[in-house]
DNA sequence: GGCATTGCGATAGTATTACTATCGTTTCAC
DNA sequence: GTGAAACGATAGTAATACTATCGCAATGCC
């Protein structure tokens, strides 16, 4: 059953994030795919692993020989898409010298509309992107934040923020809070996405094409933020 | 024990966030006392209807009698500092004519430092402050959303984000993103302050005073968001 | 004074969950 | 053919959210 040439995708996690590479097996592949799927299904409450191991026809200890807990799991998923993200950014932005024109690049692949990637091909990245809009904040706003901190389980979402800020910094060099407006755009453009679809009432965001309306919603507001002058 | 005219504060929340009003007995200004500590001390997880009980010499029972669920009862916390801060967002504003000056008063309640209100007796507005900046989005990233928005139970929410947007659309009538501004500086000062604290390469806040960080980040980013003009 | 109601303590119990421990079998590289 | 790794199977633990039931004591009503 095992396939050990299969293609798994490129990119590659900190081993912090798993006991056992789970892109090395069939079987830790499928882990990720469902839990993907079935996340996005019913939430990251309700999933549980007992769930995904029956419907990918394993055992709940098989499961936690790749992940040690449910919470290293989302984490795990999280920080994938912080890696894919930053890959993009690169991807979009190198070759570009205009600083104001690699900052609205930029803002774009951070907020915008996410099509299905052949980088990974287990990893549906469209639902990936639903599963970070929900649930990508219970991976800090938890009260091991430290410890997992203190692992590095936050670098990417950081080296993230820092490059754009780079860039922000390029073409405002007097601007004071960078780092906090690319963090506000990142987390503000996942928000209003949510907002648009559960609690409209919350937003202008239309529901109709949230991609383009958050991208134009947060890319006048960092352009006019950092622009100098009263 | 029970001292039906004791001040248990007098702000009111709809029924639909609790079984029994637990401002009408004393057992019940405990419970809300000890959540709120209980939350800030241990987190919303961590925390159980259990460890309450046993703290405030009581049952498991007797606080279901309250509330019908833990998720409930963050509601209700989150709920009452919505309509706290509505009541504040008044009182700052009243008698105040000049939009840009009611705006400017507004973004400082919505984004500034907290100081314990002796509006209720049983509620520590500083402890709750800390409560909704660690907690208060998972009261809506939940799979109940749609539900508990149907009855009602992000009202205050809603409130407190129109009638600010609508002292946008006073400052600057031709802006399209007035609610989503709202909410954005609502979220983003409990983020970049959760942030300043745990997450610092997150944020530019300063952490030794993110209150008044905080409060200029916003500020500037709205007044230079809304203005007019390319 | 009688009486129903309400509020609450006490106890017990259920279903579910995250997670662990152990053992045996298959598979595969060498 | 042997050793090791990966996995399945089974069982079990502690904790949790929540429910059900009973009985007592204070309260309010007439």
């Amino acid at each position: 059953m095992t396939s050990p040439q299969a293609d798994r995708g490129i990119l590659q996690l900190d081993p912090k994030f798993h006991l056992k590479d789970p892109m090395t097996s069939d079987l830790g592949s499928a882990i990720v795919e469902h839990s993907i799927l079935m996340i996005d299904e019913m939430g990251y409450e309700a999933f549980t692993i007992r769930k995904l191991a029956e419907r990918i026809g394993t055992t709940e200890a098989s499961v936690y020989r790749y992940f040690k807990n449910k919470h290293r799991m989302l984490l795990y998923l999280i920080g994938w898409y912080w890696a894919w993200t930053e890959y993009r950014l690169v991807l979009a932005t190198v070759n570009v010298v205009d600083p104001r024109e690699r900052l609205r690049l930029a803002l774009r692949e951070l907020t915008g509309a996410i099509e299905d990637d052949v980088l990974s091909p287990h990893i549906d990245e469209a639902v990936l992107y639903r599963v970070v809009v929900a649930e990508s904040s219970k991976v800090y706003l938890h009260r091991d934040v430290t410890d997992e901190n203190r692992e590095g389980l936050f670098l990417g979402y950081k080296r993230l923020c820092a490059s754009v800020a780079d860039v922000i910094r390029e073409v405002s060099p007097t601007y004071v809070y960078p780092v906090a407006l690319v963090s506000t755009v990142v987390e503000i453009s996942h928000l209003q996405r949510y907002f648009s679809e559960h609690l409209p009432r919350l937003t202008d965001v239309d529901r109709a094409r949230p991609d383009g309306s958050t991208t134009e919603f947060l890319t006048e507001m960092v352009f006019k933020t950092i622009a100098p002058g009263a």
